[in-house]
RNA sequence: GGGCCCGUGGUCCAGCGGUAGGACGCCACGCUUACAACGUGGAGGUCCUGGGUUCGAAUCCCAGCGGGCCCA
């Protein structure tokens, strides 16, 4: 036999072990020759920040237990794992360490620092997931900044451009005057904001004035019409007329739309080009002139007359100042709003017009509506926020940026004609910017040719990861659509709306199967841990310290799949404890588990064997139907509290006794049985410490390279012993009313008690011959004498419990008479229904008992002397300890 | 302003029609030949409030209060 194994179980050495293993031996492989079914993961594929979030741990945590338990259950499963590499915030982590500002170098060598740093946190990034043990298959990796991927992110363009989906217009957008670039509406952030509600006095034509109120007096140079409610009748006389614009002396027209909110300031609102959303319908619905207020940079343009050159905030304050001077302002009062601002640097946003390039997706929403319904949703709710979004989308999604590192738009002008031409897929990627197009210009014939600058928006490469791991244009129908898509609440309106609209766009059909969502992690302060928060703690911390085991457990146990979890140091530990307890259990079985395989032929298996072979059924059922469920938190804890408390604390310290003297074969035929499923079983959530045990007791029997290739229990419904689990149950309760007693009198667990004499019926007193033995020597007793006699003693029935859930549906109104009646004559007709079913007559109503239907509880009393009582009642056992 | 979620012992969370569970913390006892990061026993909850449905509600419905997320 080999060297002891560690008392204590030391993830640190154990785990890193495994990971380089698993990974020589290539376990994770989606395997493209093999036959069967396939199951295909549609791994997120993070922004490579370099820093690896512990949020991300828990969504990868839950993708991992899926992938590993599909493995088990015979699928071929893809788990591949991508980055998506384009955005400002690397450009802004380029500048910064770099010192300079994107213009200060020529794009493509910017592109090209873009590309380092990625390069280096990818690593990073890429080292913590191995280091939590997940079973990625990374033959598979992509990066979207690669020529090979972005060759399919404008290869889609191309096409949807064909289809006439993508198309350049102009259209208000969402703008960044701090980052100078378009944003969707899905990167606009609301915030609350203290602000000023200004009442402003419009002079109308002909005598009289309107008072109204606006939070963007700087927009007044814009203010292109006045509203009102159609029903608002303070203001009807005023409809149609015209009044002047203070500030600025332009005329504008009073009209009316159903949208003005009449109780919102005076009930008068100025329409201005653009101040909000609101503004943008209202200028379409009423065809009202444009003009174009501010410039990329935020500044007020030439049509801001003198406050021209100025800044979004200098020109407030200009016109305010004005606006006091000319007696326009008449009062300002407080407000909280809600601005809307850029979610990576928190400057408000503005509506700007411009030409962009437009993805048509409006006329998709009730398709993607429909198709939505059809995905299953974990939880099913979550579903709810796609549709809920889907059907609030004002506008068409802009797909353009302003932007260096990203994936070009593969599209040239005519220096002539302005004739847009558009790449041939077959001279995909190309950079507009180096390339030229094939050939002429199909209008003119031109050959000058200006590349387009503008880049896509990176939601553009990520929406189409399900097609391009399933080998698009090449679509492998094995695998697409993905089965899985995991992701966490905050981007469901993003990740899960974009993969969705744009896979329906380019290929007709919906590209996922079944949607898992994950919640976000607070801080141990209950606040969402974020570094500026400072409540962020390092993933590397916590698995360093305790193992990606605990951590995983963690990421398990937190809170139900889908809800927010609070990270908490004590949970980790928790599952930390978990690993030792299993180990040790092991370690103590280990050498009973070595000898050999133990064939079931001719054993006797007493109750506590059939017992515990029959819970491990239940177990193996109820854990597999939770993880068909996503219900990874109820999996575990099944998982561990069999474990723990049936296996270790029960099972084992009742067959000790065997395993040192007596007959072992069926000892060890079940501490194999239940520790080969139970490690099988836990697997997908604790890889690292299940394959050590594995490999070091079980590997050289069952002959499975590694446990995550065994294949994944079965139930076996003949292995289910309802006698058994009752008589151990029995068993169970008698030595709790020992250890109770023994604590009561002080008397250590370990503590030798004298002969105990049970006195049960019959039915009872057969089930506990069968443990007799069990009972001794678990309980320390020196002797035990079981008898179906009664001997003298006073019983009391001190409480009736009625079974509702028999109750309930038999008598159904009658439930409450006989509650009332039982207050009074329960301890009576408690006692009579021992002797059979009793019909009671409850205000005329015929009320039948059977036995079983009340719980009794007694108090019992023996006369004799020199014994103590110890007694389970409610089961009419009587138990009378003689003083050893 | 709208939609969705949550409100359970001191703390964090399960449960989601049959009369309350776990972990952590707390108290007492015990180093029983796997494990003291352990074991045994114990204390501790009108399941946010008010209505309704039901024989029966922490669980379903409605309203309110409080918190969160997403969006206007």
């Amino acid at each position: 036999m080999d060297a002891q194994p560690p008392k204590e179980y030391e993830p640190s050495k154990v785990e890193p072990k495994w990971q380089r293993w698993w990974e020589e031996r290539g376990i994770y492989r989606f395997d493209p020759s093999r036959e069967g079914p396939t199951y295909v993961i549609d791994t997120p594929p993070p922004y490579p920040s370099g820093e690896f979030h512990l949020g991300t741990a828990l969504n990868w945590t839950y993708m991992d237990i899926v992938a590993r338990y599909k493995r088990m259950r015979g699928y071929n499963v893809l788990f591949p794992q991508g980055w998506d590499c384009h955005g400002l915030p690397t450009e802004v982590q380029v500048e910064r360490k770099y010192g300079i500002r994107k213009g200060d170098l020529p794009p493509a060598r910017f592109r090209e620092l873009c590309v380092r740093l990625t390069q280096e946190n990818i690593e990073k990034m890429r080292k913590e997931m191995r280091s939590l043990g997940f079973s990625i298959d990374w033959t598979r990796e992509y990066r979207t900044m690669d020529p090979s991927y972005y060759s399919r992110t404008q290869l889609s363009f191309v096409r949807l451009y064909r289809q006439g989906r993508i198309y350049r217009g102009e259209h208000p957008v969402n703008w960044c005057p701090r980052c100078e670039t378009a944003i969707a509406d899905a990167e606009v952030e609301y915030e609350e904001r203290e602000g000023k509600l200004n009442y402003l006095r419009f002079k109308v034509e002909g005598g009289g004035e309107l008072l109204i109120a606006t939070t963007r007096p700087e927009y007044l140079p814009a203010c292109v019409a006045v509203a009102v409610h159609p029903e608002d009748e303070r203001y009807l006389e005023y409809v149609g007329r015209r009044v002047e614009v203070p500030a600025c002396g332009r005329k504008v027209e009073v009209i009316q739309d159903p949208e003005v909110d009449p109780r919102f300031g005076t009930g008068v609102v100025m329409i201005c080009t653009y101040g909000d959303k609101t503004d943008v319908r209202w200028v379409a619905r009423h065809g009202l002139p444009v003009i174009r207020l501010l410039d990329e940079k935020g500044r007020m343009t030439e049509e801001a007359g003198r406050y021209a050159g100025l800044t979004v905030e200098e020109a407030r304050r200009a016109i305010l100042e004005d606006l006091r001077r000319e007696g326009s302002l008449v009062r300002e009062e407080g407000l909280v709003q809600s601005v809307g601002v850029c979610w990576r640097c928190k400057t408000p946003v503005e509506i700007l017009t411009k030409k962009q390039w437009f993805m048509r997706v409006l006329d998709l929403a009730e398709r993607v509506v429909e198709e939505a319904r059809k995905v299953r949703w974990v939880p099913e709710y979550m579903g709810q926020r796609l549709v809920d979004w889907v059907r609030s989308m004002d506008w068409d999604w802009v797909i353009s940026r302003q932007r260096i590192f990203a994936t070009p738009i593969p599209v040239w002008y005519c220096r002539k004609c302005g004739e847009v031409v558009v790449a041939e897929e077959d001279q995909l990627p190309v950079d507009p910017q180096r390339d030229r197009p094939r050939g002429r210009c199909p209008r003119c014939g031109g050959e000058e040719f200006e590349g387009e600058k503008d880049v896509l928006d990176t939601w553009m490469d990520s929406s189409i990861t399900i097609a391009v791991h399933a080998g698009w244009p090449q679509l492998d129908r094995r695998l697409f659509p993905a089965d899985l898509q995991p992701n966490g609440t905050d981007i469901i309106r993003t990740w899960d709306y974009y993969l969705l609209v744009r896979h329906l766009a380019l290929l007709g059909e919906a590209p996922y199967r079944t949607v898992l969502i994950n919640g976000m992690v607070f801080g141990e302060d209950g606040r969402k841990m974020s570094k500026s928060l400072g409540n962020f703690i390092e993933t590397s911390s916590v698995y360093g310290k305790y193992g990606a085991d605990a951590l995983r457990q963690w990421s398990v146990l937190a809170a139900s799949t889908g809800s927010d979890v609070p990270f908490s140091w004590k949970e980790v530990v928790f599952g930390y404890r978990f690993l030792q307890k299993l180990w040790n259990a092991v370690r103590f079985a280990g050498p009973h588990l070595r000898g050999g395989a133990v064939s079931p032929e001719g054993l006797r298996l007493r109750a506590v064997d059939r017992w515990i072979l029959s819970r491990l059924q239940r177990v193996v059922e109820r854990v597999t139907s939770l993880l068909e469920d996503f219900q990874f938190n109820q999996a575990l804890i099944t998982l561990q509290s069999f474990v723990w408390h049936e296996l270790c604390d029960l099972y084992i310290e009742e067959v000790k006794h065997r395993l040192y003297g007596g007959r072992r074969e069926e000892v060890r035929y079940v501490l194999r049985e239940v520790i080969s499923k139970v490690c099988r079983l836990l697997a997908p959530f604790i890889p690292h410490l299940t394959e050590e045990i594995y490999q070091t007791y079980l590997r050289e029997e069952e002959g499975y390279p590694s446990v995550h290739l065994a294949p994944w229990p079965e139930p076996e419904g003949g292995r289910l012993d309802e006698e058994a689990e009752k008589t151990a149950g029995l068993l169970h309760e008698l030595l709790g009313a020992i250890r109770q007693f023994k604590s009561s009198r002080g008397i250590p667990l370990s503590g030798e008690l004298g002969e105990l004499r049970v006195f049960a019926p019959p039915p009872l007193l057969e089930r506990l011959r069968e443990v007799e033995e069990d009972l001794v020597a678990t309980a320390h007793l020196r002797g035990l004498h079981l008898s179906s006699e009664r001997p003298e003693l006073e019983e009391r029935v001190v409480a009736v419990e009625p079974d509702l859930s028999r109750l309930g549906p038999r008598l159904r109104s009658g439930v409450r008479r006989l509650l009332e009646y039982l207050r009074e004559h329960g301890a009576e007709v408690a006692r009579e229904l021992e002797r059979g079913p009793v019909t009671l007559e409850l205000e005329g109503e015929r009320v039948e008992l059977r036995p079983g239907d009340l719980k009794v509880k007694k108090e019992v009393s023996y006369r004799g002397e020199g014994v103590e009582v110890l007694g389970l009642p409610e089961r009419g056992i009587l138990l009378l300890l003689k003083p050893s």
